[in-house]
DNA sequence: GATAGTCGTGTTACACTATATCGCCCGGCC
DNA sequence: GGCCGGGCGATATAGTGTAACACGACTATC
């Protein structure tokens, strides 16, 4: 990473932290360290991969040093589970999907590239209210919806 | 399972064999029993699960058995993965996704209830049309398209 | 009928992903 | 002080998925 994506993932750490007070959560140091290793990472990281690189700050960390970090920056909004790679985002912006009306819990897509791995996240209206409807015509009350679309990218084309 | 249900499964088996056999597919004595075994589970099975029943016929059986099994019926649109669950279901009619125009490798979404653990496949053209149009929007072409929705079902509520 | 190629399968070993459990420390609170 | 809950360290284990190589059956081609 070069100074000023650095610089950017300290202010989303910042900003990550302010959101959690604001819940009444603790973005403590080890889970901010770890946030800090997932917007670093270039494309979607999977936890062992983290966990390496905790490692060099932190030798003692053991899989569920991060697993439990993941788990709470998960459940507020601040990463992203890809199922399909069984890999971890960072949320591309939480606090504009806040400025969208969307909570912490938004929807988003992610946008998959088979070629060069990279990794997108939209968010989009009328796909999640097309999920949600066709949900409840089933009878079903939806809670969180995954949508993973594997392709190519613009730039692989 | 009881007997009809025996009996559909067989009736399925059989149009799957005749649906390889038009795509220049075998589909072999094993590939068949993983294929029942996938059809027969009230819900979706996981793949060592598989291999536990899989054993009970083929005591040789190991991981890469079932999972190549599982890749081509994959291949061939007879079974799903359901991503969040790490567990296959047979799919819910590939003949009836024909009808309505689809190839094989139709679009499809999984509703996984929370509470009971059922899954239903549906396959909404809204959705998969959303999802398309979203991804073209950022430049992206889609190729495989994965939803699915936590929530809760009709007969939980 | 020998040769080579493909496909399906067997077999072993390993890598990767995730969770259970116990115990300790620390900070807040009555 | 004593109690509690959250966060974390540490160990062990469970669950999921692949790589790599071997072997036999079948086919094609000469």
């Amino acid at each position: 990473m070069d100074a000023s994506a650095s610089t950017d993932v300290e202010a989303m750490l910042d900003r990550a932290a302010d959101s959690c007070l604001a819940r009444g959560a603790q973005l403590t140091a080890l889970r901010r360290q770890v946030l800090r290793l997932v917007l670093s990472a270039p494309q979607p990281i999977g936890a062992y991969a983290l966990l390496d690189q905790l490692r060099a700050e932190r030798p003692g960390a053991a899989p569920p040093t991060v697993y439990r970090a993941l788990d709470f920056l998960q459940e507020n909004g601040l990463v992203h589970r890809v199922e399909r790679l069984n890999a971890f985002v960072g949320c591309a912006g939480p606090e504009a999907h806040h400025h969208c009306g969307h909570g912490h819990d938004h929807p988003h897509q992610f946008l998959i590239c088979s070629k060069c791995g990279a990794t997108a996240e939209i968010c989009d209206d009328r796909v999640a209210h097309a999920v949600a409807d066709a949900a409840r015509l089933a009878g079903f009350a939806p809670h969180r919806t995954t949508v993973e679309v594997e392709g190519v990218c613009a730039a692989c084309r």
